[in-house]
DNA sequence: CTATTTACTTGCATTTTGCAAGTAAATGCC
DNA sequence: GGCATTTACTTGCAAAATGCAAGTAAATAG
């Protein structure tokens, strides 16, 4: 029953690694927030190819943290849909400068040369505009 | 002498990730970019307690990245000097978005509460701050 | 009522991390 | 010169996280 593992330190940055720092946590995040994925079965389709046993535990973990719920669909029973909540949306800024960071010193895609070469100021306003639609759905539908 | 993995994919996120995406490497990071700490011995001493091994494994790796370099102290032998390259100083506005993102949602030492309830134009303004003089620094003596 | 979809679980190999101890060159001190 | 200490690691082994292939089980589709 017991299971969460003690901090290495009170340091925010290291108490957000504890939860998010793994090799998963923020590409699942990213195509919620980004792509708007909110199943199982289109999280496993993921660029990447997460294993499906590595997805499921992450699911489980991000669950318990609070970074997103999970629910069954409306008139289903066998799919479920997992939701962001506001403290996992809160995650897109970090994303958002890794991105950034990659997009910088990375071979990344060419889409994504596009948002290295905004400013400071453009990049942020992108990210909000993106919390924005996300936090939206949230209390639309609450 | 090959080690270098292939990468997941092509996205910023997921390349980056690749990089820094473990249990240690931003909080190595972290402590060089933010307390100025440059040797094997200062960064063992981190609040996190890292394994000798890990970290001598995370500065190689880090330095394969083109993030830091190693170089002998002047004056002596057997001391090392590990330093940012501009690439790692870059890594800082990360940093200070998981260290947000933390001092938000977990229970962090009083002092990064301060962070959190700065608004977004005192943080990012915090953040060029040490990163201008961590760049100064490597420009100064190169 | 059979086939497919959806969301997983299980078992096992590999990799990464954690822990304790050991090493080895350089330096400090008398 | 010689011995303790500092500095920066390496080594060996245990534990945890990840990767891969296959299996399962309830619900839905036709």
């Amino acid at each position: 029953m017991e299971d969460k593992k003690k901090a290495r330190s009170s340091c925010g940055v290291a108490l957000s690694l504890d939860i998010i720092g793994d090799k998963w946590s923020l590409l699942i995040i990213r195509d919620m927030v980004y792509l708007g994925k909110d199943t199982y079965g289109d999280l496993l389709k993921m660029d990447e190819g997460i294993a499906t046993n590595v997805l499921a535990d992450r699911l489980v973990a991000l669950e318990k943290a609070e970074i997103i719920t999970k629910e069954v669909f409306v008139g289903s029973k066998s799919k479920f849909k997992y939701k962001l909540t506001s403290k996992g949306i809160d995650l897109y800024p970090i994303i958002t400068e890794i991105m950034y960071w990659g997009s910088k010193y990375c071979e990344v895609k060419p889409e994504q040369i596009v948002i290295a070469k905004m400013d400071k100021q453009n990049r942020d306003a992108f990210t909000t505009d993106v919390m924005h639609k996300r936090l939206k759905e949230l209390t639309d539908r609450s």
